[in-house]
RNA sequence: UAAGUUAGCUGGACGGUCGCGGGGCGGUGCAUCAUCGCCUUGAGGAAAGUCCGGGCUCCCAAGGGCAGGACGCUGGAUAACGUCCAGUGAGGGCGACCUCGAGGAUAGUGCCACAGAAAUGUGAACCGCCGUUCCUUGGAGCGGUAAGGGUGCAACGGUGGGGUAAGAGCCCACCAGCGGCACGGUGACGUGCCGGCUAGGUAAACCCCGUCCGGGAGCAAGACUCAUUCGGAGGCGGAGACAGCAAUGUCUCCCCUGGCGGCUCGUCAGGCUGCCUUCGAGUAUGUUGCAUCAGGCGGGCGGUAACGUCCGUCGCAGAGAGAUGACCGUCAACAGUUCGCUGUGACAGAACCCGGCUUAUAGGCUGACUUGCUAG
RNA sequence: GGGGGCGUGGCCUAGAGGCUUAAGGCGCCGGCCUGUCACGCCGGAGAUCGCGGGUUCGAAUCCCGUCGCUCCCG
């Protein structure tokens, strides 16, 4: 069902510094959820890149990597779908830990063509 | 068969597609590095809390004492422990068995509210009991008495008999407690005998005694490497010639800046708020510490056991915003089933490493034992 | 990684083995006062002392374990 061409970013670059966060909150637009709130910001990169906040609110150690796990792998197989440019950070509300997978796919789909970043060549109708 | 006690084990398994961290091999680009392919490996019984004990590393000290802290029945195990094992004693349970911070109250100090006469001191009479004196229905005074009542968590050994005016270890028997002796045991202690008749509780109050502990910091310890930076030393405009093996020195010409000089010229100073070389300190960064060790599994021997020892075998996570995720199928477990099937899967994530303790935990499995009932 | 502090009515504090039935202030409720409200006065309700266990005759207090919150250093 996965297609077999690959996006040209093969790698998933993920922000690690304070001020990168600091500097799409401050700067970016957001869209918040009910499980995630999505925090975008466009750059002048040839690639996007991701961060994830899942604070110690949402509840233990296991709950809070199987979250960012989920959330990586979505963020993953839809790097084809998400424009170049763009800077996201998802933050974890404390509904996302007894979300499943499929649900949280569809909640960050929604909030990201919202957003604005969902390229129009690739077609969201073929997965569901 | 029902109820229960206890000692352990396990913490789903297999497969497919996409994807990730470490290691090894090979290919490509440019050798650090990047990328691709293949192989291999990739969270727990508690990884947790950080409550103890160590290893490891650095600094200070290097002797002794005080102080301080921890521990507290006995013997053993261990690298060490507040842990473990085996015993002793006390308490609880019909029992299997469980629980115990379990040294000292005769070293000293403190406290024991309220109630009660009296709360620890060679001392105590409230109601009673008895004797005696006085008025004399009944009471008052004095004396004796701790057996009875009452208070209290606790009242100066308990029960029974003798004894007495009434009583009292005043006397006797047994019991509890204290001291001594003998025997058994490594020891805690147990058993027996004898003695004088009595000593409150509290040390998770201060304390005393005994044992142990160098102190502090912690892998963000520590070590190496060093951009920037700081400090020390040395050198420095360009070209040419000469001397010299070279470093270097001298001379000539030219260039720039400034002073003197009215100017070309001349002369003097500098080419230095900078750069280069080298040495040292050392931050960011990078590398290391970093996973082969009080190691796991199996077996033999010693020991009741904890554990020790020997042999064989295995290699088993190592990140730095932090690797295990998503989907599907089969089997096993549990629950509900209309017997087609459907649903559920606990607690929970290594960060230098070990030994423990404590806490959380759906379920499943095994062994031993106790008390009932039934049947033989 | 290392260390400290706190938990008591809805909120903020006190209490530090018994004299306490846990005290005070703000808040809440009822009444009085006022034409009405506020202020003031009187009265009242409201506490498993975070939780579990232990020591003691007796625990909010002492000891142990545990949970939660918060702060500091690197």
């Amino acid at each position: 069902m996965q297609s077999k061409k690959r996006s040209p970013a093969k790698l998933l670059e993920t922000l690690r510094r304070n001020w990168e966060f600091q500097q799409v909150f401050r700067v970016g637009k957001s869209i918040p959820g009910r499980e995630i709130v999505l925090y975008g910001m466009r750059t002048r990169r040839k690639h996007a890149r991701f961060g994830f906040n899942v604070s110690k609110k949402v509840g233990c150690a296991v709950v809070r990597n199987r979250l960012r796990r989920r959330l990586r792998e979505i963020c993953r197989l839809f790097l084809g779908e998400i424009r170049t440019g763009w800077d996201l950070v998802l933050v974890a509300r404390s509904d996302a830990a007894e979300r499943d997978f499929w649900s949280l796919r569809q909640a960050f789909q929604q909030q990201a063509q919202r957003l604005g970043c969902w390229s129009e060549q690739a077609q969201p109708a073929g997965k569901t």
